[in-house]
DNA sequence: AGCTGTGAAAAAGTTCACAGCA
DNA sequence: TGCTGTGAACTTTTTCACAGCT
């Protein structure tokens, strides 16, 4: 119980336990293995058991875990019991779609503001919240006691929205511009970058057609090789 | 040039250095130095000298890199030097920004087809592209050699997308539902789920409230202790 | 017998620190 | 002198393997 240290990558996992889990406690099932857990979330059994040690011992030997119970914890270790107050900056497209994605409000976030710079948005109502002028952050951010601030808007304009949120008082954000961010201490920053994604993909994809061309040590070049730097 | 295995955890970074690589080279930087571009990317300098090893020693000592050349380098490394087909199922709120998104097509990715199941969508055109009927998947990856796959329905449609994707010939897929997909041998799987995000947030914010409160070793009942096991 | 909890081993990723070249 | 390239140390994460409880 004393100074419990999860490791980030644990923590990375324990939303998809909890996904899993609440499927499992609505299907009727009362108690769940590691094995079975780790099967539903993709992952390996060991790893399922020394994820959920860190929160506790909460399984019992020779049965399992409670599911009930594990959700519960769970939550609560994920801060899901109480109501944390967010808003979108940005509406855009992908800015729309946040502020209308059910699983944002579903799970203890609470759409308290949303933004943009848009006159012509200002004033208007999505997902029942009236959108504000970008130059209120500080003070909606403040008034509302703003905790998670999501950043949805152009790269050019992402950092100062960042320094806004920051200082009105939030202390998360989540930052789906394309851009590196930087804020102060003692706030966690977290990015989505769709771009960066496909690259990523598209990396893997590349790879295999080059691994395809070059079976049996074929000569690769035009493919790979290095052009001779300038 | 013999067997080059590049970690994945490089990999993920190579997107990140090539944006600002880009931005340099349209500033008119000639040259850069590890030391700069860890800066603006957010990293160790030692780390962006490990990840750029793994391309090959395309550095100068004494200088840096040179900007254009790392930038063919890595466009080259992550395929982009191809155009891949991708195509969009599910025209929701976040299917649709998907589609209207600028760094998508920007960069070697071609929208190559749209799907829903909504019959009042089948038919319209967003992005200039036609919407299609979800039924029809197989065959447009087919016919237009899709190579990934951006999955934007909901959770309980993803696995049937999904195996519709990989059975006409997909090779990444790209999935946004909160789901845990099964897929082939041989395809990659990303996903991104905007709820997993923002627990993780609530995880660090709950647990700042947490140490604040418990400042001094105070007591944390009805805070963080367990509540004993049915 | 079945399944958890966890030390210990292995693997992956990061950072250091410095030799070596421009 | 300045900066890359990289072995080596270190840290984090994953996996193994088995003791220990039910």
């Amino acid at each position: 119980m004393i100074s419990r240290r999860i490791p980030e990558a644990s923590v990375a996992r324990l939303p998809l336990y909890l996904r899993v889990l609440v499927d499992l406690a609505e299907g009727g099932a009362q108690t769940v293995s590691s094995h079975a857990l780790a099967e539903a979330v993709g992952v390996n059994p060991a790893k399922v058991r020394k994820d959920l040690s860190y929160l506790g011992s909460y399984g019992t030997r020779g049965v399992g875990y409670d599911v009930e119970y594990l959700v519960r914890q769970i939550s609560r270790e994920l801060g899901l019991s109480e109501e944390w107050a967010t808003c979108i900056v940005g509406l855009g497209n992908l800015g729309l779609a946040l502020a209308h994605y059910g699983g944002f409000v579903e799970r203890g976030f609470h759409l308290a503001a949303l933004l943009d710079d848009d006159p012509a948005k200002v004033g208007t109502t999505v997902a029942d919240v009236e959108v504000s002028h970008v130059d209120e952050t500080e003070r909606l951010v403040k008034e509302h006691g703003i905790a998670i601030g999501v950043i949805a808007v152009p790269a050019t304009a992402a950092q100062e929205v960042a320094d806004r949120l920051c200082a009105g008082g939030v202390t998360s954000i989540l930052n789906f511009a394309p851009a590196v961010l930087q804020v102060p201490d003692g706030v966690s920053l977290r990015k989505v970058d769709l771009a960066v994604e496909l690259q990523i993909l598209a990396f893997y994809e590349q790879r295999r057609a080059v691994e395809a061309a070059g079976l049996g040590g074929a000569d690769l070049a035009g493919v790979l090789d290095p052009i001779p730097p300038p």
